[in-house]
RNA sequence: GGCGAGAUAGCUCAGUUGGCUAGAGCACACGGUUCAUACCCGUGGUGUCGAGGGUUCAAAUCCCCCUUUCGCUACCA
């Protein structure tokens, strides 16, 4: 290993899945991962960075099946939407993996083998406990009243054998290393999310095959079934890098693994922590170092929705700002353990007062001066001053901030110390005034050497932004004619050479930007969005359409006696007001007049009606059923509804006015 | 319902094991300056540190309780 190496990193993204164009909250993650790449190879690790493409399972099977093309052509379309946008926010990864790679579904067919060779995946059967809607499939023992525990819909009786990963045997190793490795999970409020909901309560086997889908990754000894995502997306990890469960594993994998960082969002944090590890214990591999689960970006003008147009994509963002300010944004005001806002006024704040008037005056009126006094040549004469002390001292700590910080994956911070330099500079130049040294012969020496001190800070600064925006790194070094400096030979003041020549046509690094103008043209590029969208929207319309004529079937049950029919009592009942369940998701909460009385009904169709439009509805009430408590509210009955394969509800009305109180029988 | 994390300046947030007049950035106002992209520098806060109680010489920090926001998870006839 050479003596300035530090040897290997390897750092992941998620892969994404895909069955759309990232939005800029995706994108955010690949934008991260490479920031911390880039800053480790700045380091003087030889770093390997990971990301990919996730394209497997029934929504692209469906998706491609709506565009009447291949689930292959369908993804192999996406795969480079996503790595347009990837490239487009100038990330260095080193490997774009692709779950429909030849190598890496022979591996994790591979892999699959050998789990269930040595007893930790068995074949198994799930008994009436596929939820279609959820696309999932659960053991008896997680069924809640035999309906699916995670939307309450009924399940289907599918008698198909399915493979079952033994999650058990590991549970206890995992929940050891979880304790005594406190780093392995970020942030570490996750961690205890993890230990209480999951692996103390007690790990469930996990269903690791599909026989419901075909596109996927068969499994090799049994072609009925394909390889559900688990074992398939999370092996990427492995496979990308050259794997072999026959322990011909490439050089790389052996020099790499055990991966330094995953870095994920903190939804799919859960497969990360529990069931990735478990599996690598499984096939007898070292875990990864760190998994962070970063937060996720938001936007902050209301809930991204392709209807309003508003979903903000990094492309028309890059368009309006540049890539280095929208990977300056991103990286700067995310926080490392809440959900960080997006919106176009706070991004032209941002540019406006950080990127143009701290960093780009800076650099401008620095080389301006340069040039106006010494014809672009820069000298320190060794003219010292007690006040360049303290500039001297920040520009030399500055370094060991950054490190400091992103050590801890501190990212926003460690801009943020960047970003205390440059404001030094500024102010350095505001104590010793050049301009007023320029009106005295004698003061020449003095005005070259803060130049010269203004001209290294300013090297410095812009070596350590190369990580985060590194264009505008390299912008500003050729601007100043400086070279880059590894962050071990930061250690050292006064690198840049006498006789340095700055540019004589300084550019505008970032141009300030007014508001209303940039609002104008979002409006545009928005309106845009929302008529491509409109399209769309007829056609998901056409769709619908068809979902009306179509017919669903469900599972038929056991013939019942008129008697068993004649003890449920219906009657129609008139919704006299209607509130929101508190502390519930899905909840209303009715008063419904039947006749004379009024019943109190709680009903789990939230995300259908709004308390409001209940009010005044006349529906099918099944007044008999024993009163139950749902989320401490007391429900006398149940409001009969319609449901369709998406599980959306519709409410039963009867087709002519009839009285409140009217039996249906 | 269970577990967990927050609540600090108009906004976004820092505040190590309790300890000097509670901080930063942005925004706002005023002053200075003119090399520069109307920029930069300086000054400006009566903030009940969510409410109440307690421990202590001393609490934003520790304990109890309340209110409230959020996360994960469960329930949802």
């Amino acid at each position: 290993m050479c003596s300035t190496c530090k040897g290997n990193y390897y750092i992941t993204t998620a892969i994404a899945y895909t069955s759309g164009k990232p939005h800029i909250g995706n994108t955010y993650e690949i934008v991260l991962a490479d920031s911390i790449a880039r800053f480790k190879r700045q380091q003087g690790y030889q770093v390997f960075f990971q990301t990919g493409t996730d394209e497997h399972g029934q929504k692209i099977e469906d998706k491609a099946k709506e565009s009447k093309i291949t689930p292959k052509e369908y993804v192999d379309q996406v795969a480079e939407k996503v790595k347009a946008i990837w490239d487009l926010m100038n990330t260095s990864y080193d490997k774009f993996i692709r779950t429909t790679d030849e190598d890496h579904q022979k591996q994790v067919q591979k892999i699959f083998k050998k789990l269930y060779d040595q007893g930790d995946i068995y074949k198994g059967y799930y008994e009436g406990m596929y939820c279609k809607p959820c696309e999932s499939f659960f053991t008896a023992s997680q069924l809640v009243d035999g309906k699916c525990p995670d939307c309450g819909r009924e399940v289907e009786s599918a008698k198909e054998e399915a493979y079952f990963f033994r999650m058990s045997r590991y549970a206890q190793r995992l929940i050891d290393h979880i304790q005594t490795h406190p780093e392995f999970i970020q942030p570490e409020s996750r961690k205890n999310e993890m230990m209480n909901n999951f692996l103390l309560p007690g790990l469930q086997d996990l269903c690791v095959s599909r026989t419901s889908f075909r596109w996927g990754i068969p499994v090799d000894f049994d072609e009925k079934h394909v390889i559900y995502v688990w074992i398939d997306a999370l092996s990427n990890y492995i496979t990308g890098i050259g794997y072999d469960t026959e322990g011909s594993s490439t050089e790389r994998f052996q020099k790499l693994w055990p991966a330094d960082l995953h870095l994920i969002g903190k939804d799919i944090l859960r497969f990360h922590t529990i069931y990735w590890p478990i599996m690598l214990m499984a096939l007898g591999l070292p875990l990864p170092k760190q998994i962070f689960g970063h937060p996720w970006l938001l936007q902050g003008d209301g809930k991204m929705s392709k209807s309003k147009g508003n979903v903000i994509y990094a492309d028309e963002l890059v368009k309006i700002f540049g890539v280095d300010a929208v990977r300056y944004f991103v990286l700067h005001e995310m926080p490392f353990e809440n959900d960080g806002i997006i919106s176009w006024e706070l991004m032209v704040e941002r540019v406006n007062s950080d990127l143009a008037n701290t960093l780009g005056n800076l650099v401008n009126r620095t080389i301006s001066m340069s040039n106006k006094y010494f014809g672009g040549i820069v000298t320190n004469e060794g003219v010292e001053e007690e006040v360049d002390k303290d500039l001297i001292h920040i520009a030399l700590e500055t370094p060991k901030k950054v490190v400091e910080k992103m050590e801890k994956l501190r990212v926003a911070d460690a801009i943020t110390e960047i970003f205390v330099l440059f404001k030094r500079c500024n102010k350095y130049i505001d104590e010793t005034m050049p301009w007023a040294l320029a009106k005295e012969e004698a003061k020449r020496g003095r005005l070259a050497t803060v130049l010269y001190n203004l001209v290294e800070s300013i090297s410095i600064g812009a070596a350590l932004l190369k990580p985060f925006m590194p264009q505008t790194s390299e912008k500003i070094l050729a601007q100043l004619g400086t070279a880059e400096r590894k962050l071990d030979q930061m250690d050292a003041y006064g690198q840049v050479q006498n006789g340095t020549q700055v540019t004589k046509t300084p550019e505008i690094l970032f141009a300030r930007l007014e508001l209303d103008k940039v609002l104008a043209a979002v409006e545009e590029q928005q309106q845009k969005a929302v008529d491509a969208n409109t399209k769309e929207n007829k056609e998901n319309q056409k769709d619908d359409d068809k979902q009306k004529q179509s017919v669903i079937e469900i599972e038929a049950k056991p013939e019942i006696s008129y008697e068993d029919f004649a003890k449920l009592q219906f009657q129609i009942g008139e919704i006299i007001a209607c509130e929101e369940v508190k502390k519930s998701k899905k909840l209303l909460c009715s008063q419904v007049k039947i006749g004379n009385q009024v019943k109190q009904i709680v009903s789990g169709i939230k995300a259908f009606y709004t308390a409001e439009e209940m009010v005044g509805k006349k529906v099918m009430v099944l007044v008999n059923l024993k009163p139950a408590t749902l989320a401490g509210v007391l429900s006398e009955g149940m409001l009969l509804c319609a449901e369709d394969e998406q599980g959306r509800l519709a409410l039963i009305v009867s087709e002519k006015d009839m009285p409140t109180g009217a039996e249906i029988s």
